[in-house]
DNA sequence: AACGGTTTTATTGCATGCATTCCGTGCAAC
DNA sequence: GTTGCACGGAATGCATGCAATAAAACCGTT
């Protein structure tokens, strides 16, 4: 990880000499706008400090940046987010309540462990949710929102193709996102996204081997022909499989217990 | 402006080293400034104030005591749990990501408003999400289990019979989390209790009129007549039938104009 | 050297002070 | 009568200080 991403949250080191003005120059204050705004709109609403450090800690969190099982400090955290300690620990809150991070009372907070039995229980969870959303996209979505999914799908192919992982990841997660929203159901989206986060930390240890990434671009050809088509009992099969897939990639890595392996099974039932 | 003093002096002695007892987990009434003894109850356990704020804010507005788009203030819910802002506003950044408080930047807090499309789109989660309960019921669940939640559908039964609403409900409540929590699926059951919270809010609009209240029951009956005999296709029809009724109960009686969320007592003692 | 208990140190939990922002109010201008 | 704007009270956002707690270091005893 190169030490420039950092750079623009180290900004004043400062913050304890005497009582100044409010901070402004750690954390750039962007507008907490709906996406569109731009965030140098004049005018615009300043996003808090606890929500910038909130979004900047998941996002770190989730890229695998703060590894699992990592201690957070919070004199640390707020020298590099400069920051105080209030804000951030307002966001350590919310990042507990969403599952990335565990609070040991008194004894601060960690990023949660990759635990491999919790992993299948989202994932059981996440066959559920797909196969709504699939159905709610076969019938909701507009034609401009399968035309951009088709465009991220090209992305990512694009980048599978010159064998970029990390951005052929950010693709496939942005199709599985739009694939939820775009059926309508904000909720829905919201709950996908919230438990799609703490999954996507464990795709570090899953070895994509050459074989099963080409099997997996075919999985997404496939389940964007049947969105295309409307075709929802197809497109639910589709996930269905795909998600099975991902989730047998992972467990390779992380022995499952055969007695419990059944418990996270996803979600069985005919179309 | 007056440029306060500042001790120099920070590796100040600690007083005390005696094993005090932590401020309080029951939240005291009163300003907690006096380390002096308090009479408080002897099973005083370890628990945080913010989190003991979190369960109980979140209580009372599940259950109601905090009316939809009840402003909150914080001085006033700091006086009535008898804590400082900082471990409340913790827990309203928490409950503000659970979806049951929404912030207003610089502009305070409120209790969120019932949204009726919000209402529907988390119906619809809750019904894929039982789905895939009812199957990991069926499947996972002991006897034991099953007993215990037809343990709890007699008692509820019983608060039926007697036309005990409250009562009622709250076993209610009780037999689809369990069923949610019996097969064995920590996720599914922690993101069903989410979602319902957010919709349990708004069974005071829905007015449970004799016939329906009978059906209901009726209906529960049958679900539990076939979580007993593991049958999962027919739990899964039943509780997809269940949830619309539901839903559509909710819908009807729901007041048009969402600027009539002004029931239930937003603050006892405020101005 | 190992062990139990005590002091030290680092860190968390909470309360509080202050700057900033928002909103209502009153007054002036149109 | 309406609009615009300055002013003031009130509430929020954040930084910081202090007490409480757990881990680490220490130390004498066996």
């Amino acid at each position: 990880m190169h030490a420039d991403s950092y750079r623009r949250f180290a900004g004043r080191p400062r913050v304890t000499s005497k009582p100044s003005r409010r901070n402004t120059a750690a954390i750039p204050r962007r507008a907490a706008a709906s996406p569109g705004a731009r965030p140098d709109s004049p005018g615009a609403d300043l996003q808090p400090l606890h929500e910038a450090a909130l979004e900047r800690l998941r996002e770190r969190i989730v890229r695998g940046d703060l590894a699992p099982a990592a201690k957070l400090n919070e004199r640390v955290l707020c020298a590099q987010l400069g920051i105080s300690r209030t804000p951030l620990r307002e966001a350590l809150k919310v990042l507990a309540s969403e599952g990335l991070v565990k609070l040991l009372p008194n004894r601060g907070a960690v990023v949660s462990p990759i635990d491999p039995q919790r992993v299948r229980e989202i994932f059981a969870v996440l066959g559920a949710l797909e196969a709504l959303a699939g159905e709610l996209a076969c019938r909701n979505a507009a034609e401009a929102d399968i035309a951009e999914i088709r465009a991220l799908h090209y992305q990512m192919v694009a980048h599978y193709a010159r064998g970029e992982l990390a951005e052929y990841f950010r693709f496939n997660q942005q199709i599985h996102i739009r694939l939820a929203e775009v059926g309508g159901n904000a909720a829905l989206a919201a709950t996908y996204r919230l438990l799609n986060a703490q999954v996507r930390r464990a795709r570090y240890f899953a070895n994509l081997s050459g074989e099963r990434w080409a099997q997996a671009v075919r999985e997404h050809e496939a389940i964007l022909e049947a969105l295309a088509a409307r075709d929802a009992p197809r497109l639910t099969v589709l996930l269905r499989e795909h998600l099975g897939h991902k989730m047998a990639a992972f467990l390779q890595s992380f022995p499952a217990d055969p007695e419990t392996a059944d418990r996270g099974a996803a979600s069985r039932g005919g179309p």
